[in-house]
DNA sequence: GGCGGCATGTGAAAGGCTTTTACTTTAAAG
DNA sequence: CTTTAAAGTAAAAGCCTTTCACATGCCGCC
């Protein structure tokens, strides 16, 4: 079993001791880079010291091993939402802003994971079944239906389509806006202040949250 | 000057007489097909019968032709915006409505444009500079003004924010509903159901639309 | 009308990437 | 200690990108 620093190579040896973790570890850099267009297995092998061969011992093919980025992507991603959602605690709505926050802040720390996961055409073609995703999209359930708690029977949303609302407003700030994207540089505002005040007319909308008097944040 | 079929050629000459817009439309395909990774510019050649030395007297190398994809993209759709938004007649609301269902229909119609458009590391590094990515957004800001005019002084939201708001969230439910994404399989509405509901609950919450009685649509 | 220039396309070649196959090394099980 | 199979290598086939010298023929100019 080698320890858990993922960059260690077995010292002085013909088996590297590590490869796998290594060759992910190169890829989500190479393509933090390069993009998803311009990331090569051999590169990697590269970085990684080993022949341009030596890759097909863990992973049948190049999309194999963006598959599995994808899939250990989505792994630490339900498990950061997760996390920040931490049972609703102290409050439903301070725990769902800090889901947000955790959300907008794994895609700016691994924009390469997140591309592969949700990019079309890249390993995402069966990611939507990884049990991970459901488990990402479950914290957003959640949320969102301990948000809705409070209101009276009958005002209350259908929590899938609201989770799944919630679910394009964060997907969407965070390509637009999180990630160095495109457009990112011509607005003045972080990504996490979009998102926070998209959501807080969004529930105001909803009846979660009380109409505001005057001026808005 | 070659005629508007974009699949036209010059019969029997060595000359092909509309090469550059067949390889753009080549390229869309199989983006379309293959996804921006699996796209190559000797297939593209291929398709438009030459060589595969051809395409660099259109454009400098594989990375600018994506490039012109996504200009030519982003016309196509800032035009596509204005047409349905159509200075906001009958009503600012249901001119709004027109402009979220004009963005899902391009990402559908053209998602090789789309991906090309505002994907990573593919030909955006630069779009967010285009003139017309400016006039697409342009028209989703007018929109959001003109939603704005009926309310009263003291309560209109930033203007500029609030289109950020709206484009995050067409871009989200774009992306992750519209084209054959990966969790558009999942649920069962349509892209349009969920873009329409959230934007009314949104506007809801800026005091744009009336508060509803009961039920949620 | 003929001619010459320039835009446009071709062919071949260099170099990189992917993937396979046969071979080598070595850790580890018995 | 020996056997075995996991893990790495080298080499080769085939595709892609890009460049360069060369071919073709459309168009404007005299």
């Amino acid at each position: 079993m080698p320890p858990s620093d993922p960059s260690w190579r077995r010292p002085g040896s013909y088996h590297h001791g590590n490869l796998k973790e290594v060759l992910l570890e190169a890829a989500r850099k190479l393509i933090e880079q390069h993009g998803p267009v311009g990331f090569s297995l051999t590169e990697a092998a590269r970085l990684a010291g080993v022949s341009p061969a030596a890759p097909y011992r863990h992973f049948r093919d190049r999309d194999a091993l963006l598959a599995e980025v994808a899939r250990t992507g989505f792994e630490r991603f339900a498990a950061r939402l997760d996390v920040a959602w931490n049972n609703g605690v102290p409050t439903p709505l301070s725990a769902f802003e800090a889901v947000g926050r955790a959300y907008l802040a794994f895609a700016r720390q691994e924009p390469a994971s997140y591309a592969v996961m949700f990019e079309a055409g890249l390993g995402s073609e069966e990611a939507a079944r990884l049990p991970s995703a459901d488990r990402a999209f479950g914290v957003l359930q959640k949320a969102a239906a301990a948000l809705c708690r409070n209101l009276p029977e009958g005002a209350r949303p259908p929590v899938r389509l609201m989770s799944l609302h919630i679910w394009a407003m964060s997907h969407g700030v965070a390509t637009l806006f999180a990630q160095g994207g495109p457009e990112a540089k011509k607005v003045p505002m972080s990504a996490e202040e979009i998102l926070e005040s998209a959501m807080l007319i969004y529930l105001r909308g909803l009846g979660i949250l009380e109409p505001e008097k005057s001026g808005h944040s």
